[in-house]
DNA sequence: TTGAAAGCGATACCAG
DNA sequence: CTGGTATCGCTTTCAA
């Protein structure tokens, strides 16, 4: 059978790439036939040893069919494409992202990430737009527009989708409004007799899609409390030198009661607190977000607010209920759960 | 010149993509003018009322040119593929990644993530050499064996790196050899004085290939040592019960300095201990690594192991020299540098 | 300066 | 049951 001789990859590579029509010679049969064997078509009956002819000649050959050329001769693709967040994920969004692929995966489409760096809205969704994905599934962050969603779409993505705080005209959106954790912390607080609140807005430029919706969210809650609550809002870097500056001007401030934006910059503050003296939650209380590991490791252990992302089974049967029936008014589904969890820090 | 109407995106959508010959027929020339317009061809020169009339009909149709055609016809692509990896990347190994990203595509390379979720070396080989990336960037932890390099030299990739800790026949490695990291605990535990010293083994099982090792880099350093200083292993779950119940019998393990695997399982391990009343570094020191900004908010302040990855820059000219040379024999690029920080913690 | 046409690789219709 | 062939969208050589 195999006639040829077994050539090492490196000597192979430099010259070319197998196609179906050598899978098709070296078998003694037609492209035509290759294709049936290799797909399985069920509309045509191939005789067993021609297609064993054909899986020997293939794996041969080490053939792999070309994504493009199929793409190209089928008129779409079943890339679903998730521009990478330029904010490094945590490992709730990444658990969530992870899930989304895999169940994404069972439906037969290929999650692709796509890294458009320094390009802009319009910008970036033309560059995406070449792939010709099925689907976009854009995190809130990549400032994509109006303009953006529709050269998708009219580059023939069916499905376009924002997952993240915002929403955008034209695309359906998996809105995870920031909000409700401001809320929920702020009512946590309140209820605990704090009534001077302090917010973190953390100095990390990426994070301000979150951190500015997180502090809104306090900021009515509190308002709507009434009764001469306030809110103060505490500029805060990712840094202990920072944290120390903070620290030190606390008692000028008269908080008793401060949501830290998230765990990590709740212990950061934590402990810039404890080094300079003030109790917690005695003088202060305080109440982080994610519901980090490390949390539970603070003395205090630290209240937060727990996040729920939707599972990724439901998200990828919305997909694909989009993507076969793309006439589908754009909707907004809020999909971000909070819930205070009480530890000692509060 | 608009003379056709402006629909809607949901409109158009429904219907048809534009493509390169909707351009030139509307801009009233050819498909190859549009060509060399829209690629700036500097071969041809193209009347400038020529060239605006061709923009615009682009313009006005959302025309954006289809990736897989181009590069069926090229016969090779710019993509560089990056599996996915397994384990959720700490902040190091994200920012590593996304400053390589952006190298890269300053050489005009499209890097592609692409999840291949369950998929075993040649399998998962496979279906990323269906994308005819010309370079792959494979995660240490995927799997890829000696068979699984050579389909994708096949399908034409030029360049086929693993970065990780395990080298792979064929392909040339970006050796992150995670026993440096080890070694490096090793050495700066056994100078401060411990002599029973203790090595985390973390339970999540994706972490493996990180974990063993550097527990063998340990074991390497302290049997050159001599001197009768010993190894135990201490599996550890990523909770508080799994700490807790570690704690308890710490003191019959009679350990006098231990390695953590890293910070964040460092953290877990130093409440535990205080917990149980057991003084760090009193009794036991200790040191994590991956120098993360919660180790310096322990008290006492956690020392640790630095580990430096190289420049995405250097990389990602790396990259590119292979793939302009694909003959080059597989080299092996040892990239992780490790220093100890010495803290409070040892 | 522009246009006609070949061809990249895979598929699916229609003949045989 | 199998083979010829048109086709997808784009680039590029060759002619006009």
């Amino acid at each position: 059978m195999a006639q040829i001789p077994n050539k090492s990859a490196q000597q192979t590579a430099q010259y070319a790439v197998p196609t179906s029509a050598d899978v098709a010679r070296l078998a003694g049969v037609s492209r035509a036939t290759v294709s049936y064997v290799l797909n399985n078509t069920s509309a045509v009956r191939i005789s067993e040893p021609t297609r064993r002819r054909v899986h020997e000649a293939a794996k041969e050959l080490g053939y792999v069919p070309h994504a493009a050329a199929r793409s190209l001769r089928a008129g779409h693709t079943r890339v679903v494409l998730m521009p990478t967040p330029q904010i490094p994920a945590g490992p709730l969004f990444s658990e969530f992202f992870n899930e989304l692929q895999w169940a994404l995966s069972r439906f037969d489409y290929t999650v692709v990430q796509y890294g458009s760096l320094g390009l802009t809205g319009e910008e970036a969704a033309r560059a995406w737009a070449e792939l010709r994905p099925v689907a976009v599934l854009a995190p809130g962050a990549s400032g994509l527009g109006a303009r953006a969603v529709d050269v998708l779409k009219r580059s023939g993505a069916k499905a376009v989708f924002t997952l993240g705080p915002q929403r955008t005209e034209g695309a359906h959106a998996l809105l995870m409004d920031q909000r409700r954790i401001g809320n929920c912390a702020a009512a946590h607080l309140l209820e605990r007799g704090s009534r001077r609140i302090g917010v973190v807005i953390p100095g990390e430029q990426g994070l301000k899609p979150f951190a500015r919706p997180r502090a809104e969210g306090l900021r009515q809650t509190v308002a709507g409390y009434g009764q001469g609550a306030t809110v103060t809002e505490l500029p805060l870097a990712y840094d202990e030198e920072s944290a120390a500056r903070l620290a030190a001007r606390w008692r000028t401030l008269g908080i008793d009661g401060v949501f830290t934006y998230n765990d990590e910059y709740a212990m950061l503050l934590m402990r810039a607190l404890q080094d300079e003296g003030i109790a917690v939650p005695g003088e202060t209380a305080m109440i982080g977000a994610d519901d980090l590991v490390l949390g539970r490791l603070l003395r205090p252990r630290l209240s937060t607010v727990r996040i729920e992302l939707p599972s990724g089974q439901k998200l990828a049967e919305l997909v694909d209920r989009v993507v076969r029936d793309p006439g589908m008014e754009p909707e907004v589904h809020d999909v971000l759960g909070a819930t205070a969890v009480h530890r000692e820090s509060s």
